[in-house]
DNA sequence: TCTACTTTCGTAAACGATTACGGCAACGGT
DNA sequence: ACCGTTGCCGTAATCGTTTACGAAAGTAGA
């Protein structure tokens, strides 16, 4: 344990080359059995394990696998990153972390990027919600770098393969959940507009409005920010309009918005589920325990984070196959533009207090006035 | 951008040796300052960065720090590592992430552990909250290898520098708060008496209890889970004792247990901050939106994280010397048991509405009846 | 002019693996 | 006896750095 065993020192006690060692080690051809069984035996009793920094430099490969996520704090990012990381941690690939600080998002992930790139020791990269500053990330796909995108950008930039859940039609069944509640005049918070998400939400907002022959009241739609704060300024702008006029019933994009949707009935003296009715987006674990407990969207995250790491893994494998040594491939060799899948992964409606669907029977559908 | 340039490239282009090239990457002397500056311009113009993993190999260092974590959904990981996270950022350093599922921790840790001493790839290792397992953490250490730890553990293990919050202070002030506001019945909510950050904050809570001359009530400090089950749980069976008996004020040793306090106190009609008083220890980021916003201790997250990060590059930086080359130091090089610094950060109470300090005068030292 | 430094730089051997290529038996067929 | 295969294994170059050691040139003192 006091000095590192290397491959040389195998290869010795087995009385052997370290190509040799080096075969058994990777299941290659052209081994006596015999031999194979020795080395392995020797392998485990001095606990050799290879270096990978070594590996690494002769055979090209690159031992980590980078992680970008917006912030640590945002909620559930670090569901997605157990999944994540719960898969990564049953290869060889070591997971990095870059979170990159809200305030200078586009120049900040620019120069992850970049940090990426030059220590040359990722083999693929996993964006969640890049937001905005994705060409980027394409630079990087161009190149033939390994990336995955979950979340954000609809359609997702050329090439890059997506992992996203359904917002749309979790939004739809959200707000129909709503109306066969017996609501009519139903408000939305929507996430800040230069997230697609919020988009993708809105229309399935709308959906289920116009499947059921509701007018989309404009006045009704506000856009918040995501966060508690938003979500309170909103609903105290929605719930103190003139009683006819107000909503009996809002689908908040989120569930922080909806803990400020919670904050401000309160203060105006409203109870949810009786005087309001209320639906969250995203299934934060607190949401189960806030009072009222939220009615909310369900994200798939455990499965988002999953199928993506497996597919960048996929990706991996295959951009290792070609490049056998650097000088083989046309200095310029662009990747050509394959077709990038696409995943959409479904939501699902968790019912809890906040809708009022649990005091009321679940069928209800007659409208109150 | 299509073929890698490397330190050679360089030289070639300056028309000096690498070895020349390598001075001036690093800052050292015996090269002419023109020189210098020439490799400097020409490393700009080809966006140079060095290899990580050849540096590592030949100078024998390694490029990643590794955070080991109990869980990423754990209340305060995600903001002490993004304090973690901005720190390494500022160095050349990767930092990767191992989270323990809390199913296995034991074995699980062990694991990690080999996995981080195996692939040669991490240069320290920061464990947060390692909990009981840290009979692997010694033996790392023992091996000269930096590590440092946050939060559990007291008396931390030989000869590993420890950072951590002053929890009996906090619960301390945290209980003295409520007796200042008049309160005599004063419950407690511990956390898993596995954890010594539970025995720390009781003992905090004696503490106060006894200097206002008041005896410790057994039957008033209940051992809970961390978690809002279990604080729900403790907080039912506290307030459904006889009036005469039930307590005032209930101290909980973590956020999520006060959230089901709350949850408890809303179930048997009992208004917070009116009839029951109750404040929290972590401070989440939900407590101050949860409904009544919760009084709480503030854990120093962001130091905690940024000292130990520190120190863990410090101890680092010392190791290196004196290496330089492997076989220069005799074979069981044994670390001498240096004293290791052991740093406690002090708490702050954050006053918010569920202790009741923002309906009366903060002052008032009547007690109630 | 000779010696002794100092400054500046290069040579070449690591670091710990991977891998293209070639070599040597043994074997079977003709 | 000759040749082509096949199975097994080693030689040595390579990946991109770092660094111990020494060399060359210039400077200064004697």
């Amino acid at each position: 344990m006091a000095h590192k065993v290397t491959i040389l020192d195998i290869a010795r006690l087995a009385k052997v080359s370290t190509t040799t060692v080096s075969r058994v080690l990777h299941n290659k051809p052209d081994v006596d059995p015999a031999t194979r069984e020795r080395i392995l035996r020797i392998v485990e009793e001095q606990g050799f394990v290879p270096s990978i920094t070594a590996a690494g430099l002769a055979a090209g490969r690159n031992p980590l696998i980078s992680v970008l996520v917006p912030a640590l704090t945002w909620p559930l990012i670090p569901e997605l990153l157990l999944s994540v990381a719960s898969v990564v941690e049953s290869t060889s690939y070591e997971m990095v972390l870059y979170s990159i600080s809200s305030s200078n998002h586009e120049r900040d992930c620019g120069k992850i990027i970049d940090r990426i790139l030059a220590t040359r020791l990722t083999a693929g990269l996993l964006a969640v919600f890049p937001g905005q500053s994705s060409q980027h990330l394409t630079r990087l796909r161009r190149q033939g770098f390994p990336v995955v995108l979950i979340d954000d950008q609809s359609p997702p930039p050329e090439g890059i393969p997506w992992i996203g859940a359904d917002n749309r039609r979790g939004a739809y069944e959200a707000t129909r959940h709503l109306i066969e509640l017996g609501h009519r005049r139903i408000a939305h918070i929507q996430g800040p507009l230069k997230y697609c998400v919020s988009h993708e939400r809105y229309q399935g907002y709308c959906d289920a409005l116009q499947e059921a022959g509701l007018e989309v009241d404009p006045s009704l739609v506000l856009e918040g920010d995501f966060m508690p704060a938003g979500g309170q300024r909103c609903a105290l702008a929605l719930l103190s309009r003139p009683i006819s006029e107000r909503p009996t019933a809002i689908f908040a994009a989120s569930d922080y918005m909806a803990y400020g949707v919670i904050a401000a009935a309160e203060t105006l003296g409203l109870r949810i589920p009786q005087d309001l009715a209320l639906v969250g987006f995203d299934d934060n674990p607190a949401s189960a325990h806030v009072r009222p407990s939220l009615t909310t969207v369900r994200q798939p995250v455990h499965a988002m984070g999953e199928q993506a790491i497996k597919l960048l893994l996929e990706m991996i494998e295959q951009e290792q196959m070609p490049r056998r040594r650097r000088q083989s491939m046309p200095a310029t060799a662009e990747e050509p533009p394959r077709e990038a899948p696409r995943l959409v992964l479904p939501t699902s409606l968790v019912i809890r207090e906040s809708c009022g669907a649990l005091q009321r029977h679940p069928s209800a559908l007659l409208p109150e006035i």
